[in-house]
DNA sequence: GACTGAAAGCACTGACAACG
DNA sequence: CGTTGTCAGTGCTTTCAGTC
């Protein structure tokens, strides 16, 4: 239907007001120069016309009070959902401002992402063919002189074609999208509700057990939440951890260690090995860092041999551990299986007595598997003596807790 | 409080694709 | 051609969980 009379136009807009859901179309004269003119609104208001002969092509070329009756009664009216293939050309001639309830079907197809629908690009026409299966798809009066009056035949056809390709393209697309479209109020209703109450570290919990005034104190002022030991070998924690990382990245890498759980389980002695390997590590990983400190930090040296001391220690456990999973596993598997190089981080809700939930976030040292007792083991690290033990062990309890809740395992828990 | 390392957030950029 | 929007990549800042 192509109508030039205001008259009639201004009947259609009033008719079409009434509909739910339109898909529409613009033709741009002038496009080539500084100042494009609106020069025809095309709108489908029945999907399931194939030809276009219900489609209304409003010819509103220097009608601008025309234009502003459609916006009034249709863009901007929010009862009705408006189907546009990039919308945002568009509705630069349609008062974007004003615009209410639009729907872009070029966002949607980008959405979707190119590949998954296996068009060639996103333009209209190709999704009519290729998603639609249109054929004849003509694309050359898009570019046409959309001025001129009287308008030539193929373009009025092609004008009223577009808002048929809309539609098909449109319903197409939709069947790509899951149907969850009802997730809206849930999802944000979900989303919102979680963070209600701020979220716990599991050192949070542990300083709480230690001394719940302290923790009070932090959490309602901020600020200091340890006391500081005053011993002499302070700050042995950092280096600490980072040289038992470092044993355990060598160990997963460096070939020598591998080859040191050669020999059969049986002709293995746990102290030995401890020993090759606290030597191997004390030349390729501490001896380096050693002679850099001595460098920086001179006065630094006697808390380092403290650091060496725990490190020793450290890899006397970690070599007793291998050497009895060597009995379940291959010579060259063996560290492999052990040091399990995965998230160390845990999380979990916990309802509280009063009916809330509260979250528990937190990441431990080193994740390891038993293959005599068949357990993960987490792994926590503690380079001083704690005022309060029981406190500490709460603290990797409740890591291996979380984490027993989130692999759905048993896990252990230790302390080195 | 000071520090660390990892991850997440954010602003910016250039390339690209779409409309008539 | 001019305008608009998205996306991927980059680099800086902030946040988080941890250490003492």
């Amino acid at each position: 239907m192509y109508l030039t009379q205001p008259r009639e136009i201004q009947t259609a807009i009033e008719t079409l007001a009434s509909s739910k859901l339109l898909w529409l179309d613009t033709e741009t004269a002038d496009w080539r120069t500084k100042y494009p003119k609106i020069s025809l609104i095309q709108v489908l208001a029945n999907p399931d016309d194939r030809t276009g002969d219900s489609a209304y092509v409003l010819d509103v070329l220097e009608k601008p009070n025309l234009v502003q009756y459609f916006i009034e009664k249709i863009v901007a009216n929010p009862q009705i959902e408006k189907v546009f293939h990039n919308a945002s050309y568009d509705l630069k001639f349609l008062d974007k401002s004003q615009a209410k309830n639009i729907t872009c079907t070029l966002k949607i197809a980008k959405k979707i992402t190119k590949t998954k629908l296996g068009t060639s690009n996103l333009k209209l026409k190709t999704l009519a063919a290729e998603l639609c299966g249109f054929t004849n798809v003509d694309s050359e009066p898009q570019g046409s002189d959309w001025r001129r009056r009287p308008l030539s035949e193929k373009q009025l056809h092609y004008a009223k074609l577009d808002t048929v390709y809309l539609a098909c393209v449109h319903r197409e697309l939709l069947k790509f999208i899951p149907p969850k479209s009802t997730k809206t109020q849930e999802d944000i209703f979900v989303t919102k509700a979680k963070p209600a109450s701020p979220s716990f570290s599991v050192t949070n919990v542990r300083v709480a057990l230690e001394c719940p005034r302290l923790f009070y104190l932090d959490r309602r002022f901020g600020g200091m939440s340890v006391f500081f030991p005053k011993t002499q070998y302070a700050a042995i924690g950092n280096p600490f951890h980072q040289l038992a990382q470092k044993f355990v990245e060598l160990a997963l890498t460096d070939s020598r260690f591998r080859s040191l759980l050669t020999p059969a389980a049986e002709q293995l002695q746990a102290e030995e090995v401890a020993q090759e390997m606290q030597k191997l590590f004390y030349t390729i990983a501490f001896f380096p860092y050693l002679q850099s400190v001595i460098r920086e930090n001179p006065h630094l040296v006697p808390t380092y041999n403290q650091i060496w001391q725990g490190v020793r220690g450290l890899i006397g456990h970690y070599a007793q551990l291998l050497v009895t999973n060597r009995y379940h596993c291959h010579a060259n598997a063996t560290i492999q299986k052990t040091f399990i190089d995965r998230e160390l981080k845990v999380e979990a809700q916990f309802q509280l007595p009063d009916g809330t939930m509260q979250q528990v976030r937190g990441k431990f040292d080193s994740l390891v598997y038993d293959f005599a007792n068949r357990r993960l083991c987490a792994v926590e690290y503690k380079t001083y003596q704690a005022a309060d033990l029981s406190a500490q062990v709460a603290q990797v309890a409740l890591y291996a807790y979380m984490l027993q809740q989130q692999k759905n395992e048993p896990v252990d828990a230790a302390v080195y």
